[in-house]
DNA sequence: GCAGACATACGTACACTGTAAACGTACACT
DNA sequence: AGTGTACGTTTACAGTGTACGTATGTCTGC
């Protein structure tokens, strides 16, 4: 009996992820976390909650396309020859104006588990910004660990385990080609890494406390350089 | 029509605040933040949800209290004469170490506002050294920036705005005194950068993009360091 | 010993959350 | 014209934190 079904309806556009995501952007951006929720997002869109799942699966599946969203934000120049260090230094400084600009994000990428493709790309990038600067290998894997929190403005420690056992070793091994085309700087690097230590596949190959004293070591090092300098 | 009122009952012991905290540590520590509710905690404690709100403001206070409770864990051991460095990083691993030991901690600390007693006895001590040390209070203030995410584990940020007009001048002035005295170290950095920069109380006094470049450039530039003599 | 007072635990209720399932409608293709 | 599919709605459920009113202790003054 709901039966309005005026002929020539306003003609709203039609749902849509991307209208989704970019709704939920906007809703966050404007009233904080807490109000995104999948009825006020709804209602912002002019529809009921349960319609949004006919374009997301689920709430998880908004927030991990919010992220890319945003990590898409951050334009990515390629590096030009003024040196790895103003490269480095550009490239975190655009993800932090981003993320300034998104307050609450650290606090949703501190929700996920798994990385997005837009962060991927980003890491990808970084990383070839230190291979091209001259830097080895495993001193690359030391740096990102050490800028750490900073790259994202957060501590991130991303993809802690994928799971003990979440796929066979074939799975991996399609997973990892497929990754190499995409992010080969990513791919060299956990090649290397992933050799270096005889762990097996599982582990990300890398000790996380050794990681971090070396990053803290580092800082204190800086610090004391500069005590006696002043 | 519930009359169970065997005199003689089990002498349970009566709920108190620090019952109910240790608790909610054992049950985050056990299965997770996201068990951490009311009513799971008022079952661990044999007791009705509403029954802990007659020690307890809110959930809130709560994980305040849970917060506070865990950084008391990190012993404080005072700074002997072996060099600044070797005492930083010792309290550094210490709080490391805790913190790793309840790996729920970080998430809920990003939630809190307001730093407690103990957090704030922490960081007190470890001003401490920097001063005990030779580093000026103007390093040493920077120095805390870069350790930033490091010290605790988690990038903090804190303090950042107490409030636009949470309260008079006068109260502010209270405030402080009654902090220096137990915090005698905070409260001389605080002065000192305050007195620095021209701002009013309100604002924390630091520039906080400025402090992030700070903080970039002293690691790019040890990883250069580290880089070049490779 | 007994009455009253007070602290504390309990049950109920409300406004939220995410989302599973069933339902209706409107358009596209055969 | 018939049918299938896409999509929005409705309803419902199991959670959450917590405000309110009531019942049960336990302690104190007579």
């Amino acid at each position: 009996m709901t039966a309005k079904h005026e002929t020539g309806s306003p003609a709203r556009t039609p749902l849509s992820r991307e209208r989704v995501l970019h709704a939920a952007v906007a809703l966050a951006d404007a009233e904080g976390l807490p109000s995104l929720s999948m009825r006020r997002l709804g209602q912002e869109l002019g529809v009921e909650a349960m319609s949004l799942y006919n374009h997301v699966a689920s709430k998880d599946d908004v927030l991990d396309g919010v992220v890319d969203l945003v990590m898409q934000e951050i334009e990515v120049e390629p590096s030009d020859g003024a040196g790895w260090q103003a490269s480095v230094r550009r490239s975190v400084l655009a993800a932090r104006e981003v993320l300034t600009r998104h307050s609450w994000m650290p606090a949703v990428i501190e929700t996920r588990t798994t990385p997005t493709p837009a962060m991927m790309a980003y890491m990808d990038a970084m990383i070839g910004r230190f291979l091209a600067g001259g830097f080895s290998v495993d001193l690359t894997h030391h740096a990102l660990h050490v800028l750490g929190s900073r790259v994202l403005g957060f501590t991130q420690e991303l993809y802690d385990d994928d799971g003990p056992a979440s796929g066979s070793a074939e799975d991996a091994m399609l997973l990892f080609q497929q990754m190499a085309s995409q992010y080969p700087n990513m791919a060299r690097m956990f090649q290397e890494v992933l050799h270096d230590t005889d762990d097996a596949i599982l582990g990300d190959g890398c000790d996380s406390d050794a990681e971090f004293v070396f990053g803290l070591d580092l800082i204190l090092d800086g610090l004391e350089r500069l005590r006696t300098a002043s």
